[in-house]
DNA sequence: CGATTTTGACCCGCGC
DNA sequence: GCGCGGGTCAAAATCG
């Protein structure tokens, strides 16, 4: 699939074309500084063009003419010559290059974190838009407004929107397992291996929220929705008491009786949320994408049933992540900034003592009843709060946590 | 024309 | 037994 939902889509490549304005805009400044100075024409020293300047060529430079000059003066003792006339000038411009150099130097570090936090505003802000559009009008009912003000042409209408818009596909949370076990993945739009999954997504502003829809191509977008990797059919769709937005019900169409199934719902106390529940093991291979995604999603639930606490990180989009206390927590739980956004990933499915993260098991083990739930958001809110703000950090983790121990495996 | 989505109806479990 | 809520079915609509 080539096409997303416009406001996601163009992101990275809006951010890209704004990072490269920024950054000539960036030289452009840095030069201008350096030049628009003053003093900057009077200098007749020998300076690199392309402004490498550094304080090591400087120092350099005034200690070979030092020296020189040093010696001159040794030979003429006595008045003060041309030479230490022209040393003493060029000592005292040389220290105001090398001032500037600092100056610079200090400048540019400052432009660059602000340009780092405006480029994360920008980001936050244009999800933010994207997620109101969405919250106007998901949870209203009307299923084809919603769709005329998101994503008009259907077409262009990305998995993950597509999903947002009958409640589906951004969130959704479901806390209990068939057979009461459990396992929460924070991930992004990542499938289940098998057992029934639970799992968190967090499209953070950087953009490209459908980033697996580009694998699909673009005629099967509406043939299948492929959100994570996988085809889902969606077969139902239900108001759930307590909650304002519609869950979706979704079967995977990827092979004939596929018993792998979702669900999709906002979270109702922020709708910006998404929590997709998986239920059932998968009768087929995973795609490569799939399989790819799923090999990065071991359980960043772990994360939160372990009883790490969610902190600010050092920089908004890192997760603080898990508590090396929990040593099955740092084993389940991953994070891939590499992905489209930050992903986190917890496998609830396997407790401590099981070894290893809960990834691909092909085939497919006879499913222990296993339930993953993966919630996803599409605005900063989530963000924000798993990674950063303490209040909605602490009551979404209460929410999660609660969902998906409640039968803990 | 086939696959998917929509949506009302139906089924089933649970609590009173 | 009845009502409620959640999950599923299936016919019609929609789309490529």
């Amino acid at each position: 699939m080539t096409t997303h939902l416009t406001g996601d889509d163009d992101q990275p490549e809006y951010q890209q074309v704004d990072e490269k304005r920024d950054i000539r805009e960036f030289v452009d400044f840095f030069s201008g500084e350096r030049h628009g100075r003053p003093d900057d024409s009077a200098p007749d020293v020998d300076l690199p063009k392309e402004s490498s300047i550094t304080e090591s060529s400087i120092n350099q430079r005034l200690t070979l003419n030092t020296g020189w000059l040093t010696e001159e003066e040794d030979r003429t003792v006595t008045k003060p010559s041309l030479h230490q006339l022209m040393n003493s000038n060029l000592r005292v411009k040389l220290g105001e290059l090398k001032d500037e150099n600092q100056n610079l130097r200090r400048m540019l570090d400052r432009v660059t974190k602000s340009y780092a936090g405006l480029q994360t505003q920008l980001a936050l802000l244009k999800q933010d838009e994207v997620l109101k559009l969405a919250n106007a009008t998901y949870c209203a009912g009307d299923d084809s407004q919603e769709r005329a003000m998101i994503s008009p042409p259907r077409k262009v209408k990305p998995a993950l929107f597509s999903e947002l818009e009958a409640g589906e596909g951004s969130s959704t949370i479901k806390t209990e397992g068939d057979d009461g076990t459990n396992n929460s993945i924070v991930d992004n739009q990542m499938p289940p291996c098998h057992g029934t999954l639970k799992s968190m997504t967090m499209p953070m502003a950087q953009g490209k929220a459908g980033s697996m829809e580009e694998d699909v191509p673009e005629g099967s977008l509406r043939r299948a929705r492929i959100s994570d990797g996988c085809q889902w059919r969606k077969y139902g769709q239900k108001l759930a008491k307590g909650n304002p937005c519609p869950r979706a019900y979704y079967r995977c169409t990827m092979a004939v009786g596929c018993p792998v199934r979702k669900q999709v719902q906002r979270y109702a106390q922020d709708k910006a949320i998404l929590v997709t529940t998986y239920e059932g093991s998968h009768n087929h291979p995973l795609p490569a994408a799939a399989a790819a995604l799923a090999a990065t999603t071991s359980a960043a639930a772990a994360m939160l049933l372990s009883g790490s606490t969610i902190s600010s990180g050092p920089t908004p989009f890192l997760p603080p992540f898990v508590s090396p206390h929990h040593q099955y927590a740092t084993s389940m739980a991953s994070y891939s900034p590499s992905s489209p956004y930050p992903t986190i990933t917890l496998d609830l499915s396997h407790s401590p003592l099981l070894s290893g993260p809960n990834i691909i098991h092909w085939p497919p083990m006879p499913p222990p009843p296993i339930f993953d739930t993966y919630v996803s958001s599409d605005s900063h809110v989530l963000p924000g709060s798993l990674l950063g703000h303490p209040q909605n950090s602490h009551s979404f983790t209460q929410t999660v946590r609660a969902a998906i121990s409640a039968d803990p495996a």
